[in-house]
RNA sequence: GCCCCCAUCGUCUAGGGGACCAGGACGCAGCCCUUUCAAGGCUAAAACGCCAGUUCGAAUCUGGCUGGGGGCACCA
């Protein structure tokens, strides 16, 4: 097991039927990790076998949330390969041709029961609380009679002959050898009466031609493994190794996502659609740590991962074949942490869209000054809206109100404040070298704590009661509208006074 | 109903018979730092699902039970 795998083809194999969501992402970034690792290829290929549940805009999101994570393919439909076309709906003819082999053979056969036959069968089979197997009427028409109805134009689909006896046992790296008794794994369609294969041939016979080696996939095809194993033996094909990933549960632990489930993450902040995180404001540094860390670990402390850091380190077998819950709490933690490592200019570039979204006119100069005192406090480049927004308003709104320094009367305040003027005034710039210690001994004069007086100058100068550090911030903002500010506050102060001493 | 998979703190996990009265991380609580909020540092609470068995010894191996998950489509 393990060690130095020699270069593996690899493939992540989605079907463009809804949004790209966080369980697809962990498997393609994991296929893209060994492939990546060892020198191989990874490929993307499109399942768009199902013509009926075609969504035109899932490509393009797919598509996009991969590239954004940083995942690029060597080989797939819009970059081509040698082993293309990349996308199934243009390789019908190509899955015809191996069915028909697997008929001569006898290891399949024509099928002319009607979907509404098969319905009557199963709702029997459910009332007799027997498996759900195709009852194998069509298994033993001879060549010849099925042959004639084919050409007679009867509607017909090509089942796989599952073997009746005996058992079969597939090996995943994970879990190891999993035997299956025969006649539990049913005799599956492997092509439509449209003419369409279904996965289980079309992946497989794909597989093979485009020679993958590893196949990493969700766990959700563990059940059908068997059957996957029977076709593969069937054409007498070499077995790629076969790694079954472990599914998300929801937060809670308690069940897959659902719909229901994901609409209330949505109204919390937080999204299981990778497309909606970058609009989140989450950067694609702290997923990709985040995903990978969801079945796959690296030693019992180390938690920071680049792409880099994971492409060197990452192994199958530190894999995890128990569910994961998805813990977004965490998530917002790596995002913070990866936000913390980004240089002041990139970081720069990120937040800049989010404040522009705002409304904000951004001053890039003035922006760069910003970040130093912003980005430990960010836990997404969001956040910066709320944190730094006053750097870039003409006016602030604030309420009055809260100029009120704590424990202190409005006189108080009004006093405090129009004495901190007098001090700011004749400054030259206000930073904490020039104002802070200054201010420290008025607060002393006045009796109260520096920070009651710095509360009402936070106020005054940010219109906000949580801030970024007080003088970094009077510093960035400028000697002019610091003063502007400290002026319009100590008029809303004499007007609350005013109409204290009128009452 | 049938088949398959999984099982360590609330969550993600380390652990592969003695190094484990179980380690790390998030979160939570407390403390330190501190002009607010963070970040950072320190401390605490917090888990081997249950029952048998194997063994001198079991979180680790085996069986059963329970719980959770996946599948049982002319979806992927």
């Amino acid at each position: 097991m393990g060690d130095k795998l020699a270069p593996v083809r690899v493939r992540f194999a989605p079907s463009p039927t809804g949004r790209t969501h966080l369980g697809s992402g962990r498997t393609a970034l994991y296929n893209y990790l060994l492939a990546r690792q060892t020198g191989g290829q990874f490929i993307l290929r499109i399942e768009d076998t199902d013509v009926k549940r075609y969504v035109p805009e899932a490509e393009q999101e797919l598509v996009d949330s991969l590239h954004w994570l940083g995942l690029h393919w060597d080989e797939g439909p819009d970059v081509g390969g040698p082993y293309g076309p990349y996308r199934q709906s243009e390789r019908k003819e190509i899955y015809l041709e191996y069915a028909r082999k697997l008929i001569d053979q006898d290891k399949a056969y024509y099928c002319f029961c009607t979907p509404e036959r098969l319905k009557a069968m199963r709702a029997e089979q459910m009332r007799l609380k027997q498996p759900l197997l195709y009852d194998g009427t069509c298994r033993n028409l001879t060549q010849e009679d099925a042959l004639r109805r084919v050409r007679n134009g009867e509607a017909h689909v090509i089942r796989f002959k599952t073997p009746r006896e005996g058992n079969i046992t597939v090996h995943d790296y994970l879990r190891g050898d999993i035997t299956v008794e025969n006649r539990t794994i049913d005799d599956y369609i492997l092509v439509k009466s449209d003419g369409w294969a279904l996965y289980h041939l079309a992946a497989m016979v794909d597989d093979h031609l485009m020679k993958i080696t590893h196949v990493l996939r969700s766990s959700e095809w563990l059940s059908t493994f068997p059957l996957h194993a029977h076709i593969i033996r069937a054409f007498g094909w070499q077995e790629p190794t076969f790694v079954h990933l472990s599914v998300f549960l929801k937060p809670s632990g308690k069940g897959k996502m659902s719909k229901r489930e994901s609409d209330r993450l949505i109204q919390d902040g937080y999204s299981i659609f990778i497309k909606d995180l970058e609009q989140l404001g989450y950067i694609p540094e702290a997923v990709v740590n985040w995903i990978a860390l969801m079945g796959w670990s690296y030693d019992d402390h180390t938690e920071f991962f680049t792409m880099q850091d994971l492409i060197e380190k990452f192994s199958l077998d530190h894999l995890n074949p128990s569910p994961a819950a998805i813990n977004f709490t965490k998530f917002d933690y790596f995002n913070g942490l990866h936000i913390r490592h980004l240089s002041p200019v990139d970081l720069a570039h990120r937040v800049k869209p989010f404040l522009i979204r705002a409304g904000l006119k951004v001053d890039d100069e003035k922006l760069l000054l910003i970040i130093p005192i912003i980005r430990e406090r960010l836990v997404t480049l969001d956040d910066a809206v709320q944190m730094a927004g006053f750097f870039f308003r003409d006016e602030l709104q604030i309420n009055p109100q809260e100029l009120i320094g704590k424990n202190m009367s409005v006189s108080e305040s009004l006093n405090a404040l129009e004495a901190a003027y007098k001090i700011l005034q004749p400054l030259e710039c206000i930073n904490a070298q020039t104002a802070e210690e200054k201010l420290r001994i008025l607060a002393d004069e006045l009796n109260i704590k520096a920070g009651q007086l710095f509360g009402i100058l936070r106020i005054a100068v940010t219109g906000q009661s949580v801030s970024p550090p007080l003088f970094e911030c009077m510093d960035i903002i400028g000697k002019e509208t610091v003063l502007s500010r400290v002026e319009q506050a100590i008029k809303y102060l004499r007007e609350m006074e005013d109409g204290l001493t009128k009452a």
